[in-house]
DNA sequence: CCCTGGTCCCAACTT
DNA sequence: GGGACCAGGG
């Protein structure tokens, strides 16, 4: 028996299609990851595919490792050889990192090197895309309010996703406002050429100008992939949809895999027409509707449906499901956002307690529309105690401290990169101020070189004081030797004079020459094609255990470094290092990064702060180093180190393990959970404001909407808040119900909680309506209040007097619950919500997720912010915040 | 040159 | 609730 005995019909036709182009229509549900992996594997084990021919491109590395995970259950053992399952960012990367400098050309001075970006590129991130933009509007006294650099960046974004190049924006502008735009987006394009750095647009785009003007690097890829596979279609933009042709090549043997119903990134660029046109490109594509829903109820199918056909723009599918019948659609309207996220954990705490004996799958998620929304759930969630993962928000790799790290990094990778080279210059303080960049930055614009290279000649030319040459000196040799470390070069240092006469040529020669620049990677041949495309799995294992941070001697694991060292033209290099030696050859990133860590005294600093936060931070730092190793543990050079770094998403950080998740709506796509809490359904909120003037984008929200629907297997509840504060102290804003609500059918909606559903349009008025300001109406009970009444702030006073019960709601959820039969047959609440763990006294064991056990020695303060200080047998005293240190018992 | 504290102005989604 | 920016004292 096949494995493809296990499919639908339809499911089974695409995955049996294998000759030519092939468009898969996937509603929610119906198994869509499944036919790509099965597809994949039917390839290998059927059809006598390489494995390596094989391409696949997803959103999210996440998703891609899931599908490499599955694809390796089903033809395993096969092939040592894996297809490649990739992101369209990180393929890009990995084609440009090896053919980039075929897009060089030759400089117009003789003697001089070629123009454009070499392989050893940055890339920048938003941060780094703002400071550029910044630089420039400052420079050209364009900084004004009306044109912010956010603006400017979108508008460039947006250029860059419809492959418009400056002079076309330009040509194409009606006013003085645009022209400016177009001139920003000339300056800003020169500003990244010189820095040898290259934004997440221009990955997409500069892979697509090599596979297209470079014919060699293109037949290379056609020749290496004879499958392509296209995962979230109705999300790609142009240069995708340009990519994936170039691919394909003659051969067309693509197959993409989507959903117009779940189009949520037209914002991005993704472009409707790639489905249409997919037709138009590819004439004799094959199309093949998935349509039955193996993952929700009846009920959140009808629910969901209904919603999205109020949409214009769309196909129309019938989804159906064998799940008949199933819970209502629960709908809870809380008095504030306080109040929604109280009910949120109290829906999901009872969900646990009841499903722990049923046993697995047990998991839930609150998705909402904006990660500022995420505040207020967790904050519920510790009230009770409820272990929850947030998705998205602050990520590690934007913390100060690691961005720091990181663009010290990038800049020992590539020193031109002057973005992280401003960031790092004098971070921590070592004397170089505002006025020194300052001259730096003249020097570079007159001289045309980049700021790390108009530090050498400012030191050279000795156009600075004494005090200030010495502190950039140090600097520079800081730089120079962590370059020299990476080279792995030997050479003691030379003396002062013959240090500052350098010739990049002449050192790139001499380092070459020295034969210690190649480090031995174990490959199975030069030309091997698997080498550079290991299937993608960008996850990092943050979570090894803290004693293996000084676990590493100086023993050098598989790190290879690249295998040529690139010197860029305006870039004085020397090779001379002192006191580094890093016998066998070249140091890898962990190192380098502890090098760091310890020359620029940067940990230190932060323990002679002596607070919680720098304490934190040193741990950040920590575990910076750990996926350093892990890094190294792979065989991964500093630049794929990098990459890594630049190319994590938000959605990568979900744990299918964790049993609750809070996350946007955007983030959600592709998973599923038994119980979904849809929060904050409000108009303004979601449908946001900034969408509500365009019929497309409120199409696209409902479409949002749909996904976030569709994500619940068994149990859906939306809900809302009647007031809600913007930004924290500010009034709190009535909120007017949000036209999704409408769009459920009623009869498949049961509201819990006390206040009724109010007929259509006789909600609360539109207008602002300030709402009292009084704290206590987070537990204000809203059993009999008639929300279409005014505000009473007398009436809100007296019920804030009555003993807090969170929502009031309680016998209401039960039944609902209830109704679920034995799926959730929920006892009644506690009363209070649980107060939190607390009260920690000295002499106590506790356990710390990161240090072990140890003894708590003071506490101080009380409350909130009761600080203890425990000794850890390993790792001595730390004082930590009893709220956030996530103690336990011992 | 460096650090601090106050004030402004903000926030949609993300590779 | 908080990041970015600036003024002013050390």
């Amino acid at each position: 028996m096949s494995f493809l005995d296990e499919l639908n019909p339809q499911q089974r036709e695409a995955v049996e299609a294998t000759d030519g182009p092939v468009l898969i229509l996937a509603g929610a549900g119906s198994g869509k990851t499944r036919v790509i992996t099965f597809r994949i594997a039917h390839l290998i084990e059927h059809v006598g595919a390489m494995p390596e021919s094989i391409l696949a491109m997803t959103f999210t590395n996440k998703a891609a490792g899931e599908m490499a995970e599955r694809v390796e259950k089903l033809v395993g053992g096969l092939s040592i050889a894996k297809p490649v399952i990739s992101t369209f960012h990180s393929f890009c990367v990995r084609v440009l990192r090896r053919d980039v400098e075929a897009l060089r050309t030759p400089s117009a001075v003789p003697g001089q090197p070629p123009i454009g970006l070499t392989k050893n590129f940055v890339i920048y991130d938003e941060s780094d895309q703002q400071q550029v933009v910044k630089g420039i509007m400052r420079r050209l006294g364009l900084d004004d309010k009306q044109l912010t650099p956010r603006n400017v960046l979108s508008r460039i974004s947006w250029a860059k996703n419809h492959m418009l190049d400056p002079q076309e924006i330009y040509l194409e502008s009606a006013d003085p406002r645009n022209e400016r735009i177009a001139h920003i987006y000339e300056e800003y394009r020169k500003e990244l050429r010189k820095a040898n750095a290259m934004d997440f647009d221009d990955l997409l785009l500069e892979a697509m100008r090599l596979l297209k003007s470079v014919t060699a690097v293109r037949e290379y890829y056609n020749r290496r992939f004879q499958y392509i596979l296209v995962d979230e279609y109705q999300d790609t933009n142009r240069p995708q949809y340009e990519l994936m042709r170039l691919l394909a090549g003659d051969r067309h043997n693509v197959c993409a895999v989507g959903d117009e119903d779940q189009s949520i990134y037209s914002w991005r660029g993704a472009d409707i027409r790639n489905i249409l046109e997919f037709e138009r490109d590819f004439p004799e594509a094959k199309i093949v509707r998935l349509e039955q829903n193996y993952r929700s109820t009846q009920n959140i199918l009808g629910a969901a449906s209904a919603v999205v056909a109020n949409n214009i723009r769309r196909k129309g599918k019938n989804l159906w499901t064998s799940r008949q019948g199933g819970a209502k659609i629960g709908y809870y309207e809380a008095p504030d956002g306080e109040n929604e996220a109280l009910f949120a954990a109290d829906t999901i705490n009872r969900y646990l307690q009841q499903a722990v004996e049923g046993g697995e799958n047990v998991r839930a998620a609150v998705l909402y529309r904006t990660n500022s929304q995420s505040r207020l759930f967790e904050e519920a969630m510790r009230r009770y105690q409820l272990k929850y993962h947030v998705v998205g928000g602050f990520s590690f790799y934007e913390r100060a401290e690691i961005k720091d790290m990181i663009s010290y990094l990038k800049v020992i990778q590539n020193p031109d990169d002057s973005i992280s080279l401003l960031r790092v210059v004098n971070t921590p303080a070592r004397g170089i101020g505002k006025t020194t960049i300052e001259t730096i930055e003249r020097l570079a614009l007159e001289t045309g070189l980049s700021l790390w290279g108009a530090i050498g000649e400012g030191i050279q030319r000795q156009l600075l004081a004494g005090r200030t040459v010495v502190a950039l000196k140090a600097f520079r040799d800081l730089i120079q030797d962590g370059r020299a470390m990476l080279a792995g070069t030997l050479v003691e240092r030379l003396d002062e004079s013959s240090a500052g006469n350098e010739d990049g040529a002449a050192d790139a020669a001499a380092l070459r020459s020295s034969g210690r620049t190649r480090a031995s990677v174990p490959t199975q041949g030069e030309e091997s094609p698997d080498t550079d495309f290991d299937p993608g799995n960008f996850s990092f294992d943050f979570g090894a255990s803290a004693d293996e941070v000084d676990a590493t001697g100086g023993e050098l694991g598989a790190g290879a470094i690249r295998d040529e060292i690139v010197v860029s033209a305006n870039t004085p290099d020397t090779d001379a290092v002192e006191g580094f030696r890093t016998p066998g050859g070249a140091a890898n990133t962990a190192e380098l990064l502890k090098f760091l860590i310890d020359r620029t005294g940067y940990i230190k600093l932060l323990e002679e702060e002596d607070t919680p936060e720098a304490f934190s931070r040193i741990e950040n730092l920590r575990e910076l180093v750990n996926a350093a190793m892990d890094s190294r543990d792979r065989g991964e050079t500093l630049d794929q180190f990098l990459d890594h770094a630049a190319l994590v998403s938000d959605a990568d950080q979900y744990d299918e393990q964790a049993q609750i998740t809070l996350m946007t709506l955007h983030a959600a796509k592709g998973l599923e959970f038994p119980l979904v809490i849809l929060a904050g359904l409000e108009e303004g909120l979601f449908p946001h404001s900034r969408t509500m003037l365009e019929p497309d984008s409120v199409e696209e929200e409902r479409r949002l909407c749909y996904v976030g629907m569709t994500r619940a297997m068994d149990t859906l509840v939306l809900s809302r808040a009647v007031y809600r504060r913007r930004y924290g102290t500010d009034m709190p804003e009535a909120s007017v119900p949000s036209r999704f609500l409408e769009e459920v059918p009623p009869q498949l909606v049961e509201e819990l909680g006390g206040s009724r559903r109010r007929s259509a349009g006789a909600g609360v008025s539109r207008a602002r309506v300030p709402a009292p300001h009084d704290h206590e109406t987070t537990h204000y009970s809203y059993e009999d209040e008639d929300q279409s009444a005014s505000w009473d702030p007398a009436r809100v006073k007296a019920k804030a007097a009555s003993p807090v019960r969170g929502y009031n709601s309680i016998d209401n959820i039960a039944e609902f619950f209830a109704s679920r039969g034995k799926k959730f047959n929920v006892p009644r609440m506690p009363v209070e919500p649980p107060t939190g763990r607390r009260g920690f006294r000295p002499g106590q064991r506790v356990k710390h997720p990161k240090y072990g056990e140890g003894t708590v020695y003071q506490r101080e303060g009380d409350g909130e912010d009761a600080k203890i200080t425990v000794q850890f047998p390993r790792f001595g005293l730390k004082k930590l915040m009893e709220k956030y240190a996530q103690l336990e018992k011992a």
